[in-house]
DNA sequence: CCTAAATCGTTGGTAGCACCAACGATAACA
DNA sequence: TGTTATCGTTGGTGCTACCAACGATTTAGG
């Protein structure tokens, strides 16, 4: 409706794609308990096995100053153990418990359910594409 | 790489993508001197005309009371003038100034390279995809 | 072996963006 | 006229993403 050139700008598409995004997760993940951060990191957990902090944010992309504050939650919740790396005294070895996997199962519902309300406006067909295309934007920072 | 489900959730590849595009956003503008905020607003004013505040609000997308901020922001750097309405006292009209839409101008060029930056890793027909998802995908909060 | 460089976790701080409740002033509507 | 709606504003919250600096520890180079 509006013809400014803000509706030409992919990044400020983005930005408000982002922005629905963003509300509709923190909608979901308000009702279940959690945040995307705490599911990102407890996804990469049980998808790719214990790892240290570093590590952590390697595979996440979130800064390891705020994977401290992730853990320190996943640990006040009894979902993740934190233990020193005895074959590296730096490292700490983030692992997660029983509880931390069935709640990340119990959160799979409430991913797919985000992911769902944020795609309706999509077909099959445009998924495909945005998954494709994102994934090339999405890429590590060079 | 890393085969985790992170990596097939359109919501956090979208996260990753809108992070990288902030990092450029904010790079470039830093570097001329302003922000997203204020040259959507200038854009705004520049391409649909003077508007109050509200309407302001409405164009972007951006909350009321951060309309406020932004339009002290250019009121200081005397881009734009903030007058009483004088057909409705509840409204300010706010006017791009000379100045206004010479700035305008000259971040142009600079949002034209925060696109080329961001799309960088995106053939054309891949642009014209992400912009037409993108559209649908930012469509006015229900 | 010993020193220099790198890595790790942590603290504490910043920033952008988005949003909310509440309020006084003003205008529109019934 | 009285009620309802709109407008600008203040002050606050929350999520995400960063950055600099530090002590502790490990690794790498000479």
């Amino acid at each position: 409706m509006a013809p400014s050139r803000i509706d030409r700008m992919p990044t400020w598409l983005l930005s408000r794609a982002h922005a629905r995004a963003q509300a509709i997760r923190a909608d979901a993940f308000a009702a279940a308990g959690s945040s995307g951060y705490l599911s990102r990191v407890l996804a990469s957990l049980a998808d790719e096995g214990a790892a240290s902090q570093a590590e952590l944010s390697r595979r996440t992309g979130i800064d390891p100053s705020d994977v401290v504050a992730i853990v320190n939650d996943l640990v006040s919740r009894r979902l993740v153990t934190r233990e020193r790396d005895p074959r590296d005294a730096r490292r700490n070895v983030v692992t997660p418990t029983r509880a931390g996997r069935a709640e990340l199962a119990r959160l799979g519902a409430v991913i797919t359910e985000i992911q769902e309300r944020f795609l309706a406006p999509l077909n099959d067909s445009e998924r495909r594409q945005l998954q494709r295309i994102l994934t090339k934007l999405a890429e590590d920072r060079q």
